[in-house]
DNA sequence: CTGGTTGCAAAATTTTTGCACTGGT
DNA sequence: ACCAGTGCAAAAATTTTGCAACCAG
């Protein structure tokens, strides 16, 4: 539970209790947007500030503590950094749901790089469409 | 020349003279920002105002005429909607350039989306790095 | 003609910033 | 105690909207 602290610490930023709250919110919700976690944040710590939130996540995202996944037609969501992996995007209703990024995938744009002589440093690779649940939902 | 007028009204959108200079902007750059389309249309056109490049963005992705590419930490960008491809995106100065998806990606998402019994829908496939110029650039 | 489109200005949203105060290390 | 970090409010930046005039079909 506070394996926060020392993350945050390597990354030289101070381990405060409005970002412990950040990033735990962003866990428990898995992606969420700026005023989304602002939201939650309030439930626990109602005098956090928005501006605290907009502050951290640029921070936390500019020390790879937290990363950026825009979304084509909405708002960008922030996750917390982990290992490659692709999202899937439900067009109706907004959740994001990560899937392994397996070697094929890796292998293929890798080479794609290499040919253009691009220096690859991260890969975004995003499937939009609707999720199961909504599917459901719309056929009723 | 033309054959955006057709595109326009296939769509159902009027071919007026503003979303034909869009449209010749965003195909002549590639890929451009809100304001980079804004400022290139103001040459030609010093009279369209910022709001109807809006309004006119809006319509034309919503009408599929476009596609917003949103990108990691920059602002959304915007292209002429073609043949599914990748995108090579310059961290350093931005510039995106299209790349061929092939088989293998296409094959290897839509076997995965299918095990999420998630019904897809598009593809977004980014590669951040740095391109072959500015890699020169910051060498020197 | 006439309904969609434009331009302008105003409003709403979203994000950033300045600065005094606070709290982590 | 020092300096990064916080909160508030103000400012800046971005995007949307209302409405009268306009123009493509």
């Amino acid at each position: 539970m506070t394996g926060y602290a020392e993350l945050l610490k390597e990354k030289g930023l101070k381990a405060t209790f409005q970002r412990m709250t950040i990033l735990s919110v962003i866990e428990r919700m898995g992606h969420a947007t700026v005023d989304e976690i602002y939201e939650s944040v309030l439930e626990t710590h109602p005098t956090l500030s928005l501006a605290t939130v907009y502050k951290n996540i640029v921070a936390m995202v500019g020390q790879g503590v937290l990363v950026e996944v825009p979304i084509s037609g909405r708002k960008s969501k922030y996750e917390l950094k982990k290992s490659e992996h692709l999202h899937l995007i439900c067009t109706e209703c907004g959740e994001v749901e990560d899937r392994p990024l397996d070697r094929v995938i890796g292998e293929d744009t890798r080479k794609i790089a290499e040919n253009s002589s691009f220096e690859l440093q991260g890969r975004q690779v995003n499937l939009y469409g609707v999720c199961a649940k909504c599917r459901t939902a719309l056929a009723s």
